[in-house]
DNA sequence: AATCCGTCCAACCGCAGTGTG
DNA sequence: TCACACTGCGGTTGGACGGAT
């Protein structure tokens, strides 16, 4: 409250921040830490407004930050959580430790929306030319564009449109294929073969994954991504529930 | 050499959510 | 309950820069 109005009385500066400015935002926060942004650009004495220093503050002064190019390894994070999240970089940003949101953003609007554009392109000329009875899930095959072939971000994404997911058997029993291949058979009703599980789903694609060395660091934070679904047994009391 | 154009990135803007009096 | 302040987020903009013409 009190720094918003010690703020209006002072007429903000706006634009690149000068090295001068820098340095005594830095100072500031530094000796006395943040509190509210209205009174650290005033007791800092900048002339600029609250946003405006926590946002110089979050993307460029915070230590820890990473600059310079992304690896391929954060690619891969980036392009697999924006296939599961979509635009949450803010979300994003948190397993990318040093990368801000806004840093994030930039690198996706700059270099991989083009390059996930550009294969999905490619992607949906093939498609144009197969003719496949397999119902191949959406972003099983985002996955495969996005260079991390077998994860299994398709779980969450767009598990409520699960029409797209589910084909049956002359038997009414499911065959779930993934990239060609048959991940797990049963019957949706759970009383005849393996329940439909997910979990059986992912042990598979992860022993898969690893026998390709391909980091696995990428499953752990998938996983906590889908921490927004308690367990998977959640999972199969909707799929069973879809069935009826 | 001039200028045009595309790219990149820092910063701004508007909105939604949350906290507080 | 309401109004206001503050924070955080995602979209957008504007300027710097480099390459092409």
């Amino acid at each position: 409250m009190l720094g918003k109005s010690l703020e209006k009385k002072i007429k903000n500066k706006r634009g690149l921040w000068s090295p001068d400015e820098d340095q005594k935002l830095k100072d500031y926060i530094l000796n006395h830490g943040v509190g509210c942004w209205g009174s650290v650009a005033v007791h800092a004495g900048l002339q600029r407004n609250g946003k405006s220093c926590r946002l110089r503050w979050i993307n460029y002064l915070r230590p820890g930050l990473k600059r310079g190019n992304f690896t391929l390894h954060e690619e891969e994070i980036i392009m697999t959580l924006h296939g599961m999240l979509g635009n949450k970089w803010s979300h994003m940003s948190h397993h990318l430790p040093g990368r801000t949101d806004n840093e994030i953003k930039n690198y996706w609007h700059s270099h991989l929306k083009k390059k996930v554009q550009n294969s999905d392109n490619k992607k949906s000329q093939n498609r144009s030319c197969s003719s496949n009875h397999t119902i191949t899930y959406s972003n099983v095959e985002s996955s495969e564009v996005y260079g991390c072939k077998y994860l299994p971000k398709i779980l969450f994404a767009d598990w409520l449109s699960l029409d797209q997911f589910q084909t049956s058997d002359s038997s009414g029993g499911q065959t779930i294929i993934m990239n060609g291949e048959v991940l797990n058979e049963g019957s949706f009703n759970g009383q005849e073969g393996p329940s439909y599980g997910f979990d059986d789903s992912l042990d598979h694609l992860q022993m898969k994954h690893e026998q390709q060395h391909v980091e696995t660091d990428l499953y752990d934070l998938i996983f906590e991504e889908n921490n927004m679904c308690q367990n998977f047994s959640d999972m199969d009391a909707m799929l069973y529930s879809c069935e009826m």
